[in-house]
DNA sequence: TGTACTGTATACTATATGCTACACATTACA
DNA sequence: TGTAATGTGTAGCATATAGTATACAGTACA
């Protein structure tokens, strides 16, 4: 699903709810004019600044990496750590990128653990 | 260092055994015109794209994140990778942000090696 | 000594990014 | 039934990105 209709669907998910996710409202307190969500919902134009889609994943209680991820970002802070160490990082994600999901998420709990 | 001068003093390096490393020529070979690559290697503009580095990162024989990561870049195969499992990776990224190198390293080598 | 090559100054440009401002017709509801 | 809120169409804009094109003065060297 594209960024756009998958905003619109979650927004639209919790109006039924709560009178205060209209587009204006919720546009409101991101801080956006209502036009330009409303266009961004509809895909009429690509996915606004990092620092919008961060304030539209608070509204949305939704993941905030896998919010960038479907406007086709990567977090600021994770692009920062790879900089920094972009020899390290980079041999790091190509050995993991077709390891399963359950593969690396047992790297993740052992580095978390420290008991490796 | 500065993307600019380090790619400049790379650059020099080179041409003092190899006339051929000219601004000229080797904007020439990577596709750009030599007034931009000067201004470039000055620092007086910013980085160039992506794929004008990686045809740099060639002609200077050195490595392509690296040489990204002076740019403040991230390689586009790096960012797909994250992009397509983003939790995952999000937090594989930052729960390696403070560790070592060589633990780091070691966790690399354990993966490449399977035997884990 | 001239010609061929060097680095760089100056002036532009095309396209993308990330929005704002305002007007308008429609719907909700007190 | 009027007024308040809703979603959206249209137009425009500032800034960044990623460069090109041309001309010119200095240097190398045959």
């Amino acid at each position: 699903m594209s960024f756009g209709s998958h905003v619109r669907s979650s927004r639209e998910a919790r109006l039924k709810l709560d009178r205060s996710y209209s587009v204006r409202q919720v546009a409101a307190r991101i801080g956006v004019e209502p036009s330009y969500l409303s266009k961004v919902e509809r895909d009429e134009q690509p996915p606004p600044s990092e620092q919008k889609i961060r304030r539209l994943a608070e509204e949305l209680d939704e993941d905030v990496d896998v919010l960038l991820a479907m406007a086709g970002k990567v977090s600021e802070d994770l692009r920062h750590t790879i900089i920094k160490r972009p020899k390290l990082f980079a041999e790091m994600i190509r050995e993991l990128q077709d390891m399963p999901d359950h593969a690396v998420l047992r790297l993740v709990r052992e580095v978390r653990d420290g008991d490796w």
